[in-house]
DNA sequence: CATAGCGCAATCGTATACGATTCGAGATAT
DNA sequence: ATATCTCGAATCGTATACGATTGCGCTATG
């Protein structure tokens, strides 16, 4: 419809915020469609926004802090401000940014404080859905999981880190699906999409990222059906990921800003 | 303050949704002042409509199930479509109204199956708060919860249902907030709003509602600091208030709608 | 030279307008 | 009488317009 009119003086480009529009349905197990909805918006140009922004702050290519312009956003995305707006607000709901009135939207900066209680969350939560998941896990949804681990070895292969960050997190998201826990999948989704941003932040350890073989343990355990493994494997899983951040530093001085997104 | 140019011909009464504007903040110990905060929007009329629609639902002054046109919303409360509708999306956020695209907005109507699944997170989440917030509880928090369980009581001799149920959820927020855990507060904040709906939907022990003396029986964990007590009063207190519903039965068909709020 | 006052540009908050979609009532044919 | 089709009202989605607020740079002054 409307969108395509790109003939609008509103050149911008169009930032490429990542890949194709692809959306990352498909695969997953018995998740359904509903369990895979980020954001509680209705399906929509407000919903493609969002999912796109959330995936560029995933992968970090927009830094902690910098600020989201309603103009801006909404030219980039080639909608009216209205729509952004919108976007914006699911975002701040999310966790992800916070709006400050009068002034706009900015990517979040999570303090010290709230990075170690996303971690503390997410160890007393996960470890629970890593449990019901080795429960309920199917063959078709072991296929799906060991696919993913090969794309997380690839994009570390590629030395691709926004990738390889952001498909371990959508490991842990997948495991929440298939538990088939729509409540805890939320949050999950939303702890995991927090602590992009810690890590962003926080991240001391330079070596392999994200890639310890929790992940492939965790596979194990599920193929196996042993959920008090699983349980134990991701509990020490997540004291893992939270050693590898340097709590004790005071957040870096805020970046420049948007034009670290690459501009 | 600003909207004061009552000159506009938009009359409509304010509706006063309920009781005053009062605001809950206060009292409570060292929650601090973004603790409270149920939405993530900034401060505004937005925030004031999804304040009051939030209480009102949780009261069960508006019914699962119920639509909420923008456009009533709006000339309701006295603002333009522009702000109802953020509200609204505000409100779907955190699950308490779920929107079609092109439909409209409703008070969610849970399923059985969230129904558990609130439990269920509830019981993994809420008896490590009790736990946290034993470990943190100040003279003053503890001031504040005596005076809370007091408003309880006289809600309950009352016989005021909505307002009963309301601060039995509240209590449980307190606790939240007494931990200092922001991030679990924020979870248990949208688990019991969420939870009311249930409660709407599914409740079958007439006799005293939430009533039971656990809040009593937590009070004296916290005061003797007693935090693996107070985890295993609360993990049996969810579980009792699982038991009081009904989940086998279907949900009732859709009331009325907005009118039933008492307009 | 440092500081306070002033004006302007940028951005947000809110309202309104118009097009698009959905659902339901009424008419018509079988 | 029932089922189907068509048209219309209601409601949402999106865009745009205008007023308000904020922050910043410039100028004037002690």
């Amino acid at each position: 419809m409307p969108p395509s009119t790109p003939g609008a003086p509103r050149q911008s480009r169009p930032v490429r915020p990542a890949a194709p529009p692809a959306d990352r349905g498909g695969a997953g197990g018995r998740g359904g469609a509903a369990a895979g909805r980020l954001f509680s918006l209705p399906p929509g140009r407000a919903l493609e926004i969002c999912a796109n922004l959330h995936r560029a702050i995933l992968e970090h290519r927009i830094a902690p802090g910098a600020k989201l312009s309603e103009d801006e956003v909404g030219e980039l995305f080639g909608a009216s401000r209205t729509v952004a707006r919108a976007a914006l607000h699911a975002l701040a709901h999310s966790g992800l940014v916070t709006m400050e009135r009068n002034r706009g939207a900015f990517v979040a900066r999570p303090d010290k404080r709230e990075a170690n209680e996303v971690f503390e969350a997410r160890a007393l939560i996960e470890p629970r859905v890593a449990r019901m998941a080795a429960a309920h896990a199917g063959p078709a949804d072991m296929t799906a999981l060991r696919a993913h681990l090969e794309a997380e070895h690839e994009a570390v292969a590629a030395d691709d880190k926004g990738r390889a960050l952001s498909l371990s997190g959508e490991f842990h998201i997948r495991l929440a699906d298939i538990a088939d826990q729509q409540v805890l999948a939320g949050m999950v989704r939303a702890l995991v999409a927090r602590s992009s941003l810690i890590i962003a932040l926080y991240w001391r350890r330079v070596d392999a990222t994200c890639e310890s073989h929790a992940h492939h343990a965790l596979l194990d355990a599920l193929e196996a059906g042993d959920g008090a493994a699983a349980d134990e494997i991701m509990r020490g899983h997540i004291v893992d990921l939270r050693s590898g951040l340097d709590l004790g530093e005071r957040p870096p001085a805020a970046t420049s800003l948007a034009e670290a997104l690459g501009r």
